[in-house]
DNA sequence: TTGAAATTGAAAATCAATTTCAATAATTGT
DNA sequence: ACAATTATTGAAATTGATTTTCAATTTCAA
């Protein structure tokens, strides 16, 4: 995922390129720890000192549509944001740099199969998340 | 965890009992699904009407210390409260009608030291929640 | 180059959560 | 039972995050 094919896929879904949108799109795409909307607008504004606040928020909530970034969720708080993984993946966080990673590769069928047998429910989707320190933390 | 219980653990801790405690604590005890703040307030009012809502708050602040609830995140929002588990358990939730159940046996071992050789990470908690129907809803 | 349509940021509005504070209610010691 | 002490209360004000409104500007297809 390229800066340009962000962009590009906003203008694919009928959005125009802007300045404003480009410092958007660029912080929180090099980003590789998760950032709150007003963490976005500080750093955006080292980019495009014009940008308002609004527009982060606005611009965030297109990138989430598209599925460019998702949100990610913590103890401390669910505001922030991170670009999103690919097919399958779930999210390792450094609990000192807040550090982000993807990982796949979790078999959680033999315990929904389990848990769908002793609960009656019927499990559609899961929610995985590991906290730990990175190698740099450690 | 009785009524009782929670409400004796509250005096355990230096708290006193009221009526407005009382109602929020039978509420959120009762609730087979989350309930956020405001919901727990149109609740509990019909047993305290005099209650308000900057009580709830705090009360559902003390029982988060004392780990008798803990917050529910969704997709749609994580300011909801359920009753916490016992041990380690984590969270199965009706994508329908809210419902709540408890669930334990994840082994998450293989996976977690897979993925510290993998990234270099040590890692220390995880997250776990699982989506679906309840019985009556699928 | 032109003009329609999308986008912008400032300001106002909304919404959730917290703080302040004087009045009230629960406990403690008698 | 009865004060005296101290925690608790709800209303109101405040804060902080997010959304809406709107007139001015910018983008881009023609
Ligand atoms: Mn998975
Ligand atoms: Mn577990
Ligand atoms: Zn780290
Ligand atoms: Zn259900």
């Amino acid at each position: 995922m390229t800066d340009t094919s962000w962009l590009n896929q906003l203008q694919d879904n009928g959005c125009r390129v802007t300045s404003a949108r480009r410092a958007v799109v660029e912080t929180v795409q090099g980003s590789p720890r998760a950032l709150t909307p007003v963490e976005v607008f500080d750093l955006a504004r080292q980019r495009y000192s014009a940008l308002g606040l609004v527009t982060v928020y606005r611009t965030l909530e297109k990138l989430e549509e598209l599925h460019l970034i998702q949100r990610v969720h913590q103890p401390h708080g669910c505001q922030a944001f991170i670009s999103a993984g690919h097919g399958h993946q779930h999210l390792l966080l450094c609990k000192q740099c807040g550090q982000v990673e993807f990982f796949d590769g979790d078999d959680l069928k033999p315990l929904t199969e389990s848990i769908e047998q002793r609960t009656g429910y019927q499990i559609q989707e899961h929610w995985l998340q590991l906290f730990g320190l990175c190698e740099k933390c450690k």
